[in-house]
DNA sequence: TCCGTCGTCC
DNA sequence: GGACGACGGA
């Protein structure tokens, strides 16, 4: 049996709409420390990470390993039936082909109960190398959210350079070309609001906007988004889940094309 | 010749978007005690009865019994040109063919009128029993909108099942299934927040959620909806108007498939 | 509050 | 297959 409880459902309706424009169904890995997925889109270009430490969880249990293929885009549907401050509860039942959300109001007063079929997934598990990132970028995620909707406006490439006084990120296209530049932050008002820069070496990189966008519905996560880059490796771009984990997507750079 | 005043127009306009989806035209009965409407749905599935009292308007005058056919369709879009805090007239002269309703600001300083030519419709008068119910559950309409449109996700039918205790709204379909549960309130803090239910008799039906939907149109008009229930028994869904009268819809249960 | 997408009806 | 209306998201 698989039992973990949320007292702020909101947060696991928050993952779900993280992930469920680039991936649609997915495997969900349970064991006792915790819930880890990890997946490509489909077009096999983007690849996302999951990790939900059970000890974020307000009670956790995991009598056995478990391998669950779940539909995020009717997961999702079922997460927007929840109320605001909801506490959640996920059940496996023992030999069940469905996954139950259970859904309980602030006050008791009400009980939702919705219970979603299990799939069947080819699951992929894929090696993802630790890199020594030559940059880590950290900035507000709100802040990355405008910038790519902006640079999606005028292309469908942004170029990402950072040195490290500063991050810029560009783009052109038909209705012309733009660049925004952050200088890293100096006086640090508001933690949340903070641009930092760790650098190793300076990087150049360029990476389809179309996926930026994506990995930005992730974004009410977290206030602040990390992206650490190397020349010739993929991007990962990481929104921390609460204090219980993070999610991770990685996408490899665009090789540039002689004109840039 | 029919003449009557509404302080208060956006109710009437209401009532227009309560019905209009349900029921696009139909003949609006005129006398001495108020307005009454009647009708099925095109497909005659569902049965809606409007009763506004003639002491509820401001100013009311029937000289004698009339019946109007009315596209509410095109009621609705004249109605949507109201000011917010307008007075409604309506009114119609002898021998004339239109509908003439007006609307006046509420500083007098800026005054609309619109004629709707009448229609010709063939006005089936219908009898509907007045029912003793096993049961009433009376609770927030927009909590009840909310639910209908939830369960409208999970499938194309919703089962209503209630106990002394609370009710309970459950669907299935493709996506999986669910249900809510709804206890009786025990501290009323807001009256119109209150889950109460009256029950003779527990009930369990099974209706098709895209008519409650559609009632739940009216639920801009009341704070409170009534569902009265009974085996075997048409549901009614009542929404008072003011303290003017109310719409009632009515719809039959689906006869339970075997493997509920 | 307005715009775009999806579903239903003709 | 096209048009209209309803619903959800920005």
């Amino acid at each position: 049996m698989f039992e973990a409880r949320l007292a702020q459902g909101s947060i696991f309706a928050k993952v779900i709409e993280g992930l469920r424009e680039l991936v649609t169904e997915a495997t969900w890995e349970c064991s006792g420390n915790g819930i880890t997925l990890q997946a490509m889109d489909s077009s096999h270009v983007a690849l996302v990470s999951l990790v939900l430490r059970s000890d974020g969880f307000e009670t956790y249990r995991c009598d056995r390993n478990m391998s669950l293929g779940i539909s995020l885009t009717s997961m999702s549907k079922v997460l927007k039936m929840m109320g605001k401050d909801d506490t959640l509860t996920i059940r496996v039942n023992d030999d069940s082909d469905a996954i139950v959300l259970s859904m309980e109001s602030q006050n008791q007063e009400e009980f939702a109960e919705y219970e979603l079929r299990l799939m069947d997934l080819d699951s992929e598990h894929l090696g993802i190398p630790d890199t020594d990132y030559s940059c880590v970028v950290k900035m507000p995620s709100t802040k990355f959210s405008r910038i790519c909707r902006d640079m999606a406006i005028l292309g469908d490439s942004v170029t990402i350079c950072s040195t490290k006084d500063g991050v810029k990120f560009g783009a052109k296209g038909d209705v012309g070309q733009g660049s925004i530049r952050l200088n890293q932050s100096t006086n640090v008002d508001k933690e949340e609001d903070a641009v930092s820069i760790e650098l190793r070496e300076a990087v150049a990189l360029t990476f389809a906007v179309r996926y930026l966008n994506m990995f930005c519905k992730a974004a009410p996560l977290s206030n602040q988004v990390n992206l650490s880059m190397s020349e010739d490796t993929p991007l990962m771009c990481e929104f921390k889940v609460g204090d219980m984990g993070h999610i991770r997507f990685y996408l490899a750079p665009k090789i540039e094309d002689a004109e840039n």
